[in-house]
DNA sequence: CAATTACAGACTTTATATATCTATAATAAC
DNA sequence: GTTATTATAGATATATAAAGTCTGTAATTG
């Protein structure tokens, strides 16, 4: 069980908007190059973000990517749920029986992760890395 | 991302053999028809059990598995652990760089979830099915 | 010895992640 | 309006890992 590497692209490139170019927009070939990943590939994973509507895009010359209006409200657990899905991390067969101990324990775990991914803004890491420069 | 069903069988059978028979042999037979699962395969998990001390196997007839004396210490992070690795589920391309925000964020939150499921021991699980029956 | 059970390793199958290729649509610059 | 630039979409391909099978071996019991 691994976090993807699409979600790290993700977080990388939503960290690298908020950082460097809060305003600018941000061709997915500088993204890619930055990340040394391959363009398209990089689109299809902004493309989601796009439209979880965390991100704006815009087709022609000068065109890009740059953070919506509201991104200050971004969590990492945002990104992570746009790239990865939101159901759980743990599936058992049927999903029946909603007192079982063995699913609660699970979901329970999971959700203290997810509490400290959602506590976690990217307003915050963008702020701290600009002091650190 | 999500946990594998191998987790899932190990989690199911370390439950099982804390509830049902705490001290008698259970063979992979019965453990795996009672999970529809094919034996060879639970076989296979069950020996990683065997190898993180978690539980004994003997061979012959009317042998089977069964829980090692400590087993009242075992967590469900730790029969996690023996299934799926120790290893972080945040992997970025080099490790170095041992300040960099995104990878403290990500541990941090997985350490809460680690620490959940550290604190959950199978032996409060078993009691409680118990009491239930 | 014969039956039963765990263990080991090679192998196959299936599913998913990762990546590429190609075509289309939108926009800006000229 | 034409051309260059950029994002988007869908089909396809490759790589990796999970899930499961098959076969043979070792240990134990009776
Ligand atoms: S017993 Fe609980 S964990 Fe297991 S399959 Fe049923 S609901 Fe899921
Ligand atoms: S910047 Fe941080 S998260 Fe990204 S690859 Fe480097 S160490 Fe890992």
């Amino acid at each position: 069980m691994k976090y993807s590497k699409a979600t790290n692209y993700a977080l990388h490139t939503m960290l690298f908007l908020a950082v460097a170019t809060p305003n600018k927009l941000v061709s997915v070939h500088q993204l890619a190059e930055w990340q040394k990943v391959s363009p398209t590939y990089l689109s299809k994973i902004l493309t989601k973000l796009v439209k979880e509507g965390m991100i704006d895009s815009s087709s022609g010359a000068n065109g890009g990517y740059s953070l919506k209006s509201n991104w200050e409200d971004i969590s990492f657990l945002d990104i992570i749920h746009a790239i990865e899905g939101k159901s759980s991390l743990f599936d058992c067969c049927l999903n029946e029986e909603p007192e079982c101990l063995i699913k609660q324990t699970m979901l329970s775990a999971e959700e203290k992760m997810e509490d400290e991914l959602k506590s976690q803004k990217l307003v915050e890491l963008a702020k701290k890395i600009k002091v650190d420069i």
